[in-house]
DNA sequence: CGAGCCATTGACCTAAGTCAAAATAAGTGG
DNA sequence: CCACTTATTTTGACTTAGGTCAATGGCTCG
């Protein structure tokens, strides 16, 4: 009926992306990855190109390969918030809603591979374990977004950013690029609409960083972790 | 094999605490129905009282059926933030962690319907329909907190009441409890903790409100929507 | 080489936080 | 049931963190 635990072995690359589908650490059978496999289709994106409108009917869902996205929201009268920031391995679509709640858009070359949403609600149920795997990839989405929530809530202006750096660093070194050098695929007007803040603002405060000995900045779009104990002091008091 | 959608009626209240489980217009086959029974138990909690410690093993989901929760997280150096609360017909406990993120305590007299997180587990794989369901929930939590994010970073303090006060509102019409006239469960420092602002502000921001002709304030606990329209031009805008 | 974009820096200002006190509301015990 | 105590809310005066506006500097790309 199910397929038993017994029968599922570690994961493997899907064929088209050669990604692991949905979560790294994920675990499924050899059956669910040709199903997943014949929905999927690849399809690279510019830098900058718009690859779903907020508004449009949600048609697709999608797992990042290459690149990164920027999921953005923006409110009538031009207010603009950046709902979150999808990198390689990340899974993006995850919502219940008939229509799509953001902009999402290329922040460099991307390539990534699209499964529609019909389609993944069918595997989805013929393939509960399948499904569980996209309730707890999602139940782990809720997790992270109540933490981002307290991070706008209640730190300041340089706690966001340092929790802000040490998140990337820490998905960085998950998707295998280790190291203490962070690369930043978005512009400081994306961090500063990311963080509730103004592009002034994070700027002022990643030097205060670097004033700090905390970090390095040797371009524009890399930071260096100088003293990770001292940002995760920073981001917890 | 999967109960196909043919077979679900609509689902009927709990036997155990006469509520709609899960999603008010969610559909439940009567063997899925049973099968949640079987693995519910009732519980009433006193004003105040403590249900779950951040921390604390995570054990068991929730459905409250009467009163009120609130989800609190605590930093060590005594930031506080109100995750959310939870109202009648709300489930409680979707999160991927091992341990409890939040502190959740009671408003007033409380009564929910318990389910080990093992035995929701089990449920899950068994009944996919069931699953999809928890899935469907989990995803309109997630829209729901990027709307809350948005809120938080980029509304000023009245803008986020009056977007409290009205999802408030719709919560309460969606829960049957129609009406201009909301009743706030919680008191001024949860209001001003789960909005990221303190309780003066939340004081002087409804008194604005208040003189703006937009709510009544007939009581404490109480606020009166005179002017629905005028609100969502608020905090839309 | 020049134009345009983005990041950084500085000066200033305002919205919201802090501190303090008064007014209500909610408990408590006689 | 009422007086008294304690907690919560509201209001006011003041302070400051971070936003706004404006100018400068540095890349990138034609």
């Amino acid at each position: 009926m199910n397929p038993p635990p017994e029968d599922a072995g570690p994961m493997g690359p899907c064929l088209h992306c050669q990604v692991r589908h949905l979560a790294v650490c994920s675990v499924l059978s050899r059956e669910e990855m040709r199903a997943l496999d014949s929905a999927a289709a690849l399809q690279v994106l510019a830098p900058g190109a718009v690859l779903v409108r907020q508004g449009e009917p949600r048609r697709h869902v999608y797992t990042v390969t290459r690149g990164a996205l920027r999921l953005v929201r923006l409110s009538a009268d031009g207010r603009r918030q950046v709902a979150g920031f999808a990198l390689p391995g990340d899974f993006v679509g995850l919502s219940g809603a008939e229509l799509n709640q953001h902009d999402i858009e290329a922040l460099g070359e991307t390539e990534l591979c699209r499964f529609g949403v019909d389609a993944m609600q069918r595997l989805g149920t013929q393939y509960p374990h399948l499904q569980g795997k996209l309730l707890e990839r999602a139940c782990t989405e809720l997790d992270s977004a109540h933490e981002r929530m307290m991070a706008l809530a209640r730190m300041n202006p340089t706690e966001r950013l340092a929790d802000f750096l040490l998140t990337l660093a820490e998905r960085q070194a998950r998707a295998g690029i280790a190291g203490p050098s962070i690369d930043l695929p978005m512009p400081r007007a994306d961090i500063a609409d990311h963080l509730g803040l103004t592009v002034e603002t994070v700027s002022r405060c990643l030097t205060a960083l670097r004033n700090r000995g905390l970090i390095a900045l040797p371009g524009t779009y890399r930071v260096d972790i100088l003293d990770l104990r001292g940002l995760e002091t920073l981001k917890a008091a």
